[in-house]
DNA sequence: CTCATTGTCAACCATTCGGTTGAATATCGT
DNA sequence: ACGATATTCAACCGAATGGTTGACAATGAG
């Protein structure tokens, strides 16, 4: 699963993952601090931030012992283009498509 | 992984099926025109369908022994909302984070 | 120096996943 | 009624996933 989107979207298929990412929306935080809310060894968390550090959702500092991991909202915003595309490119056919029916109600109406 | 948003996540964590999306926005098909252009059989891509159903991104409809399949574009987008909240809190936490650094940098310039 | 704290590494386990093959079902066209 | 076409169902396999426990490494504090 090299591919980076394979991995962002995989990471956020995990509701403990996803979980994470809204805590750090709100500033970042150590990996007990992340750990501490959930009945979950410290351990399961921390492949949890290896899995979005993998896929580049996430990066850790290392001050002294302890590791600040931050978000990185950038990475996120790449997620949001891809879908956005196709939700997109999905719709302007659906308008196009409205717009056929249209015409062909009107052509039936006045022969 | 019953919440649709791990379902949604999942299902598009994989290449295979990120690529029927892609397909799809441009026009419903059925299951054998989804599968011809790849090198696996046809059960498999019936399977990623049903992933992708299940995921609610997707909905078929039968017509006679075929399938016709579509892609669900609200769906797409409750996708992007999620993603899209967290990117914008994380956003405005480094835009308040940066005034605060500018503020601190003016009272140190002029004592 | 010692020791408690913070985090990682490694091995293991049960479950899920992506794929295969083979058989079954349903519907169309002749 | 029959055969071809389109799709699904079921069983199986190897690899990946989410979790555990236990041992190890690095750093700060007394």
């Amino acid at each position: 699963m090299t591919d980076p989107l394979d991995a962002s979207f995989a990471a956020l298929s995990d509701p403990t993952r996803r979980d994470l990412v809204a805590r750090l929306a709100l500033g970042d935080a150590t990996v007990s601090e992340l750990a501490a809310p959930y009945d979950m060894t410290i351990q399961a968390v921390s492949k949890h931030l290896n899995v979005l550090a993998a896929a580049g959702l996430v990066t850790k500092s290392a001050q002294a012992q302890r590791r600040l991991i931050h978000l990185e909202a950038d990475a996120l915003r790449r997620l949001t283009d891809w879908v956005q595309h196709y939700a997109q490119l999905a719709d302007q056919r659906y308008r196009r498509l409205d717009e056929v029916l249209v015409q062909l109600a009107d052509t039936e109406e006045s022969p």
